[in-house]
DNA sequence: ATCGTTTTGTGAACCATTTCACATTTCTCA
DNA sequence: TGAGAAATGTGAAATGGTTCACAAAACGAT
């Protein structure tokens, strides 16, 4: 067990704690193409719309990366993010449906760049089958099993209608992966071993509906 | 000042219950497709992966709507929580950038059963101005703020590079738009009085890695 | 070397959200 | 009509997350 490990088991590191740390990471690339050697928390806050206090709580979490009087080294800190979140290595990711969404997603750089590679695609439809995205052949869905086990896929994206994305997912959890990205608008049902997460984009969008019809307050802006 | 209004004031509803809402409106649509005319807390629970608590909590804060002993009418609850979120009307929705992420919302429908029409597209590209898109026609970016307020836009989705994606805001603010959906991975200053999200799909993934990595057990699932 | 300034790191205080637990209501069935 | 079962609605307790406030550390200027 690494001590990352460690701290998140007991500490109990929260959801909103990862997902600043990736608004941190994000922060300090721009910096670091800026030419900043240091940051302070108070910077970082600001970029971010955060409170410095929640910036220096949040990596305290992980170690103690700065200096006092000074803040905290760009490239450094954002190492050690990356290791944190697991983003200083290469996933091997397999995105099935290429469909509208789909296609998107294979063109979208900066996933490559935060370390997850697409290496496989997969869909059922036979015009489909066998194109070319970005230099990966489309494969069949038929052959999923074999294939995600043959490439080694840890990640899989899911971008197929929600009538059949249960299936999918079964599948998926048959075939060994432990990680889902899940575009479909469904609460999809997994084993307590395997860790999938939803991007839903009407959710935003009925926020912002909310706040307008509400005149909505909110004591923080994500 | 409506009910709704007077509550989300005073009781401060908070971000989260807001999601959930989103999530209780989209288990009811499917119970309403399965001709379900009651629900109960511990069902719309189970479904959306929450507690039965959680759920009768979040809608006390709106009102009483269920019947001891029954549970949840499960038309009436689903138009209540869309006059809540207000997509019980139709928003009229402005989207800038039509390449890759851009087409692909242009054709969501979830969208637009949702009340947010897509009418009017935006973009720099002299190729891609005056192509058309399900039925529209992409408009010139030189000529938005005038557009914009003659076709009366409420919301708008940014799809541009993040390099430029400042600027297009800073013109949408302009035009006197309040409510921004932003996929530019950066955070965009806008005046307090303009609602704006962000989707960030690498957030996700990268919550994705870090659950791995460091194995992390959650208390809650999204 | 010392002083004033800056800024981290972190318990403790504070605030918000979730969960508990139960009185209350309604329904069903005898 | 009454008894038992089901399930809401909601204060209060428990838990979790954020902010405060300050001691400690490092730096730069003199
Ligand atoms: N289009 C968007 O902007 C958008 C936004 C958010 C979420 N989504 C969601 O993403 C999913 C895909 O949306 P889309 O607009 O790309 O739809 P789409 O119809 O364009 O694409 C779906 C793709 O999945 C393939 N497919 C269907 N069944 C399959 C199966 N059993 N195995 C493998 N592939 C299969 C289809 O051939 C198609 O290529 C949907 O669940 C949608 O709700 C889409
Ligand atoms: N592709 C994805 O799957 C994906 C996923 C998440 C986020 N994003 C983000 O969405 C944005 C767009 O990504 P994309 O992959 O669609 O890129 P893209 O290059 O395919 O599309 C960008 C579009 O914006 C237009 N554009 C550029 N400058 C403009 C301006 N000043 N005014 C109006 N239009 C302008 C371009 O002509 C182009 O059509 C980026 O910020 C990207 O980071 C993309």
């Amino acid at each position: 067990m690494t001590l990352t490990e460690e701290v998140a088991r007991k500490k109990r590191i929260s959801e909103s704690t990862i997902h600043r740390l990736s608004l941190y990471f994000r922060a300090l690339s721009l910096l670091e193409k800026e030419d900043y050697e240091t940051v302070s928390s108070k910077e970082l806050a600001k970029r971010e719309k955060l409170t410095p206090a929640q910036v220096r709580k949040d990596l305290s979490f992980f170690g103690s990366f700065g200096t006092r009087g000074l803040g905290y080294p760009v490239q450094e800190l954002k190492k050690r993010i990356s290791a944190i979140l697991g983003i200083d290595r290469t996933w091997r990711v397999a995105l099935i449906g290429i469909g509208n969404i789909g296609s998107a997603l294979v063109s979208y750089k900066e996933f490559m760049k935060q370390g997850f590679n697409i290496v496989k695609l997969f869909d059922n439809d036979q015009r489909k089958i066998g194109s070319n995205h970005k230099g990966i052949v489309v494969s069949d869905i038929n052959n999923l099993a074999e294939e995600i086990r043959e490439a080694n896929i840890q990640v899989v994206i899911i971008a197929v209608p929600a009538t059949v994305a249960q299936y999918v997912v079964d599948d998926i959890v048959a075939a060994g992966v432990k990680a889902i990205l899940n575009f479909a608008p469904l609460n999809l049902r997994v084993p307590d071993d395997v860790y999938i997460r939803n991007e839903n984009m009407s959710m935003e969008l009925e926020y912002l509906s909310f706040a307008m019809v509400n005149n909505h307050t909110p004591k923080k802006v994500r």
